[in-house]
DNA sequence: ACATTGACGGGCC
DNA sequence: TGGCCCGCCAATG
């Protein structure tokens, strides 16, 4: 159950610690499998706590990178091997489409975000 | 109690 | 595709 802070933080990571190398989630899809708070409670607890987890599996709805360390981000998506879409711009983002993850354990039930589909 | 802020999301143009 | 705006939710000053 989630109830107090503490136990919120530890099912986010615990839910991040989930995501396969290759594979990642979103800010919106912790929080929807949660049920509680939203988005930015899961941003601001990947602030704070990021560090003991793959934080860089965990991006935005858009599949944009995650706010700073962009460097080392992209380092581990080519060590990992994780589909992107390189933009014109110059820039890139996750292709959510074939790296989006949202199968967690039986957390199941819990339907995907409908923004990633095709 | 009110205003501001943020590792966000979605609708619109 | 990209930028802008508004809604969300909890923490802070």
């Amino acid at each position: 159950m989630v109830h107090d802070h503490d136990d919120y933080v530890e099912a986010v990571l615990a839910l991040v610690e989930q995501v396969p190398p290759g594979r990642v989630t979103t800010y919106g899809a912790i929080a929807d499998v949660l049920g509680v708070g939203g988005p930015r409670q899961v941003g601001a607890v990947m602030r704070t706590h990021g560090a003991a987890v793959p934080w860089w599996r965990v991006v935005r709805a858009d599949g944009t990178l995650p706010p700073s360390h962009d460097e080392e981000a992209v380092g581990a998506y080519r060590f990992e091997g994780t589909p992107l879409l390189v933009r014109p711009s110059g820039g890139f983002r996750i292709d959510l489409r074939q790296a989006g993850w949202w199968d967690w354990v039986s957390g199941a039930g819990l339907p995907a975000p409908t923004s990633v589909d095709s």
